[in-house]
DNA sequence: TGCGTCGCGCAAGATTATTGCGCACATCCG
DNA sequence: CGGATGTGCGCAATAATCTTGCGCGACGCA
């Protein structure tokens, strides 16, 4: 995992397509002075090595009828590689979980859940979660409101070659 | 804000883009059994009315050399509308800030940090966050492992006209 | 100075995007 | 029941873009 070397016009590229990832390659190439060419084939480097690890559409929630979103904290009943492997097994399972990340702190584990509504989410709630086993605690905080979502990462304070 | 009705083909398209975003329209209308002309004015119309928001290249953080990811749960002194705003704008200008989200419970925000190293998190946190005025206390996890990063939408579940 | 490497720009053929147009089907009203 | 209307599809042609091979110049090194 030695990661490859990105030099100034790589992370430049990375900054545009973090918030212009449907750009052509033609103006992408002018974003970053470069000819076509040369920006292809950067950009066709910088695929294969994982460095863009994809695109993604971003769909409104609330268009689609989700229009509830949670932040579960879970915390395991023990930290055995059965019980953990079980648990992750399951986040990957259900649908309702974006995003789920092994913490520090008193609780284990964060789950980014969206639903449709608050049924829908206490289906989720008691028909998976608490279902599961392994599961000591559990803590839902409902999102009020989306401050921020850049999507993007913070890549203008990086120097880069 | 009603929303733009979807049928099962939008569902469709939404759920491949999530996925794939960089997709020719002409393969995006393969998958759909639809002719690229159509499916490319279906498009237009999803992004026009925002239920495509953008589109994003997804970058690997750890080879940008931002290793470090952190939840941080931030609770204000005050609630009053003064308060409350001059910490948005706080967050928003700063770029460690990846999210940031109101929730219920007793922390009042939830903010997703993405930093090179412990250094660079140390001095997010000194002299930004706890500097900032209104800020009564602050919780940090930090990301030992990204079990599920779906970024996608659930959209299976969803019937659709 | 001479050699090798690396990355750029140019150019041409293949692929794709984009628009106008006609047609089929479903709906609604007379 | 018949005709009008609207919606959405596919086809076709042009414009734009992608994609690859090739030659050139800059740089590092012995």
């Amino acid at each position: 995992m030695a990661g490859i070397p990105l030099d100034r016009t790589d992370l430049r590229m990375l900054d545009v397509l973090q918030r212009e990832g449907r750009i052509t390659n033609a103006e992408l190439a002018a974003r970053v002075n470069l000819s076509p060419s040369p920006c292809l084939r950067r950009l066709q480097r910088l695929e294969a090595a994982g460095v863009i690890a994809g695109y993604a559409a971003q769909v409104d929630p609330q268009a689609v009828g989700l229009g509830l979103q949670a932040f579960v904290r879970v915390q395991l009943t023990q930290h055995d590689s059965a019980t953990i492997e079980t648990f992750v097994q399951r986040v990957n399972a259900w649908d309702e979980v974006v995003d789920c990340y092994a913490l520090t702190g008193d609780m284990d584990y964060l789950l980014h859940v969206v639903v449709a509504d608050l049924d829908h989410f206490s289906r989720f709630l008691l028909d998976k979660l608490l279902n599961a086993s392994g599961v000591a605690d559990v803590n839902s905080s409902f999102v009020l409101r989306t401050v921020k979502h850049a999507g993007a990462l913070p890549l203008a304070q990086l120097a880069g070659a």
